[in-house]
DNA sequence: CTGTATCCTCGCTGATACTG
DNA sequence: CAGTATCAGCGAGGATACAG
């Protein structure tokens, strides 16, 4: 199982290992962590994102229960984006992997110094 | 600099998370976290990965100083690939991420049968 | 404001075959 | 045994324009 684990795409790991493997996804929690947001604000605190590739990110990230879309039936319409309890939890091993980069970043930049030297 | 981790791709962040999106990656720390293995052995323990494919994988691990190609010149030849300090490391992290992934699937899953219903 | 609708390109993956 | 070479195909992602 632990063997198998990338391939079965319905497998735990794999799951949630494509989503944290998307940067968008990860940028949306982190942004997200402090309290709702529109789409416009959503949008430009990313930067770089096209309307559509957020829309497809926020819409992964509800199906899987990590976010949920507030509509308000206003003029002009007005959606906002919050972190559900799940998609706070994910904070831990995004973190995990945060804490770990800044701790061992400049081993990995030696090596690939190292590796261009040859 | 929170906002901005995702579009340098000099970021510590970004430079890992690209590593532990990648499936194969994963499975080689895996993998390997026992001890070190042949080429040959890599591919049957994972199966399903090309030698193209494989040889990419160990390649830009070797690059960031993740594995450690152990090469003896015999006949026929020998290529050992082990796990350096660093990528024993990398289990920290990736282990983080199991466990909320185990300890979570059945809330996403129930979030995506949910909007399937709808 | 909050998205959809197209189109297009680019990189990655896998299949297959071959070499030192 | 341990790769390299080559090619084809697909799908994600971005640019742009438009709609409710």
């Amino acid at each position: 199982m632990r063997n198998g684990d990338a391939f079965d795409p319905n497998c735990p790991t794999r799951l949630v290992l494509d989503r944290i493997g998307d940067k968008w996804t990860v940028l949306v929690v982190l942004i997200l962590k402090d309290g709702p947001l529109r789409f416009t604000q959503l949008r430009d605190r990313i930067g770089g994102i096209t309307p559509k590739v957020l829309t497809q990110t926020l819409r992964a990230m509800a199906r899987d229960g990590l976010v949920t879309r507030q509509i308000y039936p206003e003029v002009p319409p007005r959606v906002e984006y919050s972190l559900t309890p799940l998609g706070h939890s994910l904070q831990g091993p995004i973190r995990a992997i945060t804490d770990w980069a800044e701790e061992n970043v400049t081993e990995v930049m030696a090596a690939r110094e190292a590796a261009l030297a040859e």
